[in-house]
DNA sequence: ATAGGGTTAG
């Protein structure tokens, strides 16, 4: 831009003309197309100083910028200045209604048109393409009197990015049949075809017929080959093709460096980055995006910065990858920093902006701002429906949640797992089942994660029953198993006791992550096979990347613990934070504590309590209470039980264990003084419920009682099966 | 006027 300028103004309009008036017009091709509206204004008061703006290219390029700008009154002063209107201005003008969305505005134009050439039906043509309109644009296609490759090429990449990618190839065959040759732009579009179709042969014989018209060295070309060899992972394909290249340019760069990223190879692909001759706002778009994808968030926004500062506009598609990341750091304050900076920039209307908007609000808990940016957009689309019904869902408001699902123009399989994710989080495992019979009711198919999590509801029903017959449904589909499903079936086998079957989904994954290792070692502890979770542990260290986790060490020192290992307990307690890095919490405190207790260590279980950080659980100590009742030491028994005392000061849990302790012991009247004091306190226990299934519908129970809808009737029943049970002579009256 | 790389929801 700078030395565009300077250039300029070393050049003297008088003496060489012709030149000057060709770098007025790149001059201002740079201000339309970087939006630089203050210079472009400036640079008009030069032109009119210069006494050019007679110049037709001048005044065209002018009227370009300022419709580019949406300065609509300086626009319409050149074209009265330049003495209305003639075809060329009119297409700016078609142009124009289109790009701001104005159909019936630029049909209208078209219509009234005198004459129009080739460039005017594209326009026409492309335009409703974009706007979904296929019939209305092929419509005007046939009776294009110019059927150019410009204009094939518009109808054919409406097909292909309105995802009717067979249409588009058919009209492929047409224009072959035609006698026009296509050209570098339909071959791309063609390749996208196959890729959206996913057809890798016919990519493959799509090759063919790019070598035999002399396009396979065209960059654009390459690259939408390179993206065919990607999406089918034949990354040395990939490869082979770039590294043919004759020329790269920016995009081919940022396609192989998807590759590598693709393959999880991130520090390759940083490399790759860090190399390139060339970047542009994609580049750096691609890689930001990656970081956050692969959940490096932080280095996402360090790269981020390092864009901003080396004067690259972020992108919309670059904007929302930041803010996805913010939402994943639950950065509220930096989150609404980028949310005024996308209004400054009139962005906020764009979906993908606010579908990370809305997102990002949500998953810091404040759902009303997420509603209030989802309210703002008129266009809504499906996606953005979905964000704003998934973040009621996350936050527990499944009645606005409802009233979303149930309102909304078009649902697609993912807002059902939106919905449905709500309720397992919030453990309204009756309803999740009945929304997701209703689900397959309706025809839609499930997503891996919806089946995931209505596997995580089964396992905490721990329902067998229901856990395998959702695994049938899932082989039926022919889903293959990644990562989630199986550790989603895994976890789901485990919990509901079927270790066997656990082990065997957990053998047959190809790849593992460490929540699958967790849920396993995990899943073996539980169900009481302490040695196989030991030993499995062991095997992950030695044969896998994954790292010990939190709840790997619980399992472990839980498993310890049933097995009386007590000295390979304590090794692993205090390997925790001088091996693995891990600081010990409160449960594993109380497992450690539970394992001593077990085994009649007493004093060096109230030992280790009096030596913790920080308050212990009130498990721990009822855990301590419970050994001593079992090795009949009063004395700590005497001591812990005050430590429960005090803590019950402070917390429900506490209350409870202690009230326990007294019902076990038969003392009552304490029992009822501590019930008394909780209600008090205003302390509430966490309502206990139970369920069944009957004809696979779920009948939940709570221990506040009436909360069925037949408890009434229940109740008889119950009294009549009393009656039968305690009295012989009692004869059943149905 | 037409094309290729990056972006949103569970």
């Amino acid at each position: 831009m700078k030395t565009a300028l300077k250039n300029l103004f070393l050049t003297n309009p008088s003496k060489s003309f012709n030149s000057y008036i060709q770098k007025c017009v790149s001059l201002l091709k740079i201000f339309s197309d970087k939006g630089l509206v203050a210079g472009g204004t400036v640079f008009h008061c030069h032109l009119l100083k210069n006494g050019v703006l007679s110049e037709r290219c001048i005044a065209i390029k002018l009227l370009i910028m300022y419709l580019e700008f949406r300065k609509l009154s300086e626009a319409n002063q050149i074209i009265k200045d330049f003495n209305g209107f003639d075809l060329v201005v009119q297409n700016c003008l078609i142009k124009a209604s289109i790009q701001w969305g104005n159909l019936s505005e630029a049909r209208k134009m078209f219509d009234e048109m005198p004459e129009r050439n080739d460039i005017t039906w594209t326009l026409l043509i492309s335009g409703l393409m974009k706007y979904g309109r296929l019939e209305e644009s092929m419509w005007h296609f046939e009776r294009n009197p110019f059927k150019s490759v410009v204009s094939w090429t518009a109808a054919i990449t409406g097909f292909v990015k309105n995802g009717s990618s067979f249409h588009g190839l058919k009209l492929f065959v047409r224009l072959l049949e035609s006698g026009v040759k296509p050209n570098q732009f339909t071959f791309s579009s063609i390749v996208s075809a196959c890729i959206e179709m996913g057809d890798f042969d016919l990519g493959m014989s799509v090759l063919g017929l790019i070598i035999k018209t002399g396009f396979e060295n065209n960059v654009s070309v390459s690259n939408s080959l390179i993206t065919l060899c990607l999406r089918m992972h034949e990354f040395d394909q990939a490869r082979r093709v770039f590294d043919r290249m004759e020329t790269r340019d920016v995009v081919s760069w940022t396609a192989i460096l998807d590759m590598y990223v693709e393959r999880g190879e991130l520090g390759e692909a940083r490399r790759i980055f860090d190399e390139m001759p060339q970047r542009n706002e994609v580049s750096w778009s691609a890689i930001i995006a990656r970081y956050s994808q692969y959940g490096d968030h932080i280095e996402a926004l360090k790269l981020f910065r390092n864009m901003v500062r080396e004067g690259f506009k972020p992108t919309i598609s670059c904007f929302s990858s930041i803010l996805c990341a913010l939402a994943s750091l639950e950065s509220l304050q930096a989150g609404k920093n980028l949310h005024a900076h996308v209004m400054k920039m009139g962005i906020e209307g764009d979906l993908f902006i606010a579908c990370s908007l809305v997102d990002l609000y949500c998953k810091c808990g404040e759902t009303k701002d997420g509603r209030l940016v989802f309210d703002l957009i008129e266009n809504k689309n499906v996606v953005l429906w979905n964000s704003m019904i998934g973040g009621y869902s996350t936050n527990g408001q499944m009645d606005e949640a409802k009233y979303l699902f149930n309102n909304m123009p078009a649902r697609n399989n993912i807002s059902w797992g939106a919905f449905i994710g709500g309720y397992v989080e919030y453990k309204q495992f009756d309803m999740v089942f009945e929304v997701f019979n209703e689900m397959l009711l309706s025809g839609e198919t499930p997503t891996k994660p919806t089946f995931s999590s209505v596997l995580c509801a089964c396992a905490s029903l721990t329902s067998l029953e229901k856990g395998r017959d959702i695994h049938g449904k899932i082989l039926k589909l022919g889903f293959q198993y990644d990562v989630y499903l199986g550790t989603a079936l895994t976890d789901m086998y485990a919990k509901c006791g079927d270790i066997e079957s656990s082990k065997q989904v957990f053998d047959r994954m190809s790849e593992r992550n460490e929540f699958s290792w967790t849920v396993m070692i995990q899943g073996l502890a539980e169900s009481g096979f302490a040695k196989e979770s030991l030993a499995l542990f062991e095997e992950m260290k030695r044969n896998s990347s994954v790292a010990p986790n939190e709840l790997m060490l619980l399992s472990v020192l839980f498993a310890c613990s049933h097995c009386g290992f007590v000295d390979k307990g304590l090794e692993f307690f205090g390997a925790m934070e001088l091996e693995y890095g891990i600081r010990p919490k409160g449960r594993h405190y109380t497992c450690v504590v539970d394992m001593l207790s077990r085994s009649g260590l007493l004093s060096e279980a109230e030992e280790l309590i009096n030596s913790m950080p920080f308050q212990p659980e009130a498990n721990a100590l009822a855990a301590l209470i419970s050994g001593c009742k079992t090795y009949r030491n009063e004395e700590i028994a005497e001591r812990t039980a005050r430590k429960l005392v005090e803590l019950a000061e402070k917390n429900s849990a506490g209350f409870i264990l202690l009230s326990n302790i007294y019902a076990s012991a038969g003392r009552w009247i304490d029992v009822s003084n501590m019930r008394k004091l909780m209600r008090e306190k205003g302390l509430k226990k966490s309502v206990g419920f139970s369920w069944i299934e009957v004809r696979s519908h779920l009948h939940s129970f709570y221990s506040e009682d009436g909360t069925h809808l037949k408890s009434a009737e229940i109740h008889d029943i119950l009294e009549l099966l009393r009656l039968e049970m305690t009295d012989p002579k009692h004869i059943p009256t149905f």
